[in-house]
DNA sequence: AAACCTACTCGTACTTAGTACGATTGTCAA
DNA sequence: TTGACAATCGTACTAAGTACGAGTAGGTTT
């Protein structure tokens, strides 16, 4: 019986994992136990990288930071910022179960904060004044993280539904009457069920719409 | 030895109690337990008035949305939707812990359809297509519920900040030197940082500066 | 080589939380 | 008075975070 010949594990692994069984399971259903059967290892094993599982999260929300592209240097604020809207939408919908979490860390990690200067950077190097560059980042980001905790909420989550769509609409249509309910039921049937909906098409136009904006304001 | 004489329990006042106690600790602190403690009854005998615990949610985000005024049939969408979009937001400062839980349950109560129904109204009667109604919609909650999350999010929940500003200041300083983080310390200490600073003053320039862009999208 | 150190691992067990089950009690109708 | 029923709660099981201390393997020192 040959004893596994691991290599020892690190923090670094440990928050990998984590993330990996994160994009599969969500953060809620992540434990401590399934994250060390993950690793193959006991659970207590992994207290010996990590102080608890508070900072487990808060190392996970890092690492998320650190997956969105910085808005580039050479690029001016609005199409850098746009670069770095579209990056955050898209390290968020990889790891949908972090957007609730980006700005509620009370303790934000190296990542972030690089994250967080390199923004105000951009948008003060593009002539912002600090008042338009709190209300440009406060305004984009409640939209991002808006938009990907309702992305994350959708009974799809691939490019195929978890359930066929007809099937949705039965159970709809059973549950709210089109009388009640008739804006709601137009809306449903019409739109939001019809095969080339994409409820994340409403992301670039937001993005957009909030970028001309703010380019409004500061002329 | 008297005993207490009180009017039984009902799925109402189970619900009340659970928003008034996550309106003190939030849902994460919010057990079976002290909520019974908070009525004054053991931890079972809540399972006889409600299923569990997350249908104890799902009704705590359903009130939530009731708490959210419908916009008025009598003003144009615009108006219309500004008074509701004001109204949500300062049903979720009530209710700091519900931001992140109301477009994310999968089992959503009657308010909360009837709240859609009358929305999708508004934005119909004011002439917007369905795939504007679709967009406004989803560019409007995005706002307002990120915005909430990230207001949940901050070191202050009331007027008194929970921390003195200029032990915040000191703390971030240790933590973020100026020579690293430049423009994250000078928007701090410059802005974030100053007296009169409030972060939900960025609410309403953002929500204007939304429905302006979403009517001017609209001619 | 022997003794030791140190990093890593895990078995055990305590605590908190959700909740199933069944016993108890209070209230009211027949 | 006596069921009957609804509301309440005591007990206990399960899952989960994690403290404590005991192995164990590989390298270091003498």
């Amino acid at each position: 019986m040959s004893k596994k010949q691991r290599q020892p594990l690190t923090p670094e692994r440990v928050l990998q994992a984590a993330i990996d069984l994160a994009d599969d399971i969500g953060v809620e259903a992540l434990t401590i136990r399934k994250l060390a059967d993950s690793l193959g290892v006991g659970p207590m094993t992994i207290y010996h990288h990590v102080p608890g599982k508070e900072q487990i999260i808060d190392g996970m929300v890092d690492i998320v930071f650190s997956e969105i592209d910085l808005p580039p240097a050479e690029l001016d604020w609005k199409q850098g910022m746009r670069l770095r809207c579209m990056s955050a939408r898209s390290a968020l919908n990889r790891h949908w179960w972090a957007a609730p979490l980006m700005e509620t860390r009370t303790s934000p990690g190296p990542a972030s904060i690089t994250h967080h200067d390199a923004v105000i950077g951009c948008l003060r190097r593009g002539g912002l004044s600090l008042q338009m560059t709190a209300h440009a980042y406060a305004v984009l980001d409640s939209f991002i993280y808006g938009f990907a905790v309702q992305e994350a909420g959708l009974p799809f989550h691939g490019d195929e539904p978890d359930v066929p769509l007809d099937e949705l609409a039965k159970g709809m249509l059973e549950a709210f009457p089109a009388d009640v309910y008739p804006n709601f039921v137009e809306f449903t049937v019409e739109h939001a069920l019809q095969p080339g909906y994409d409820f994340g098409n409403s992301f670039e136009f937001g993005l957009d719409l909030i970028l001309d904006g703010l380019e409004r304001a500061t002329d």
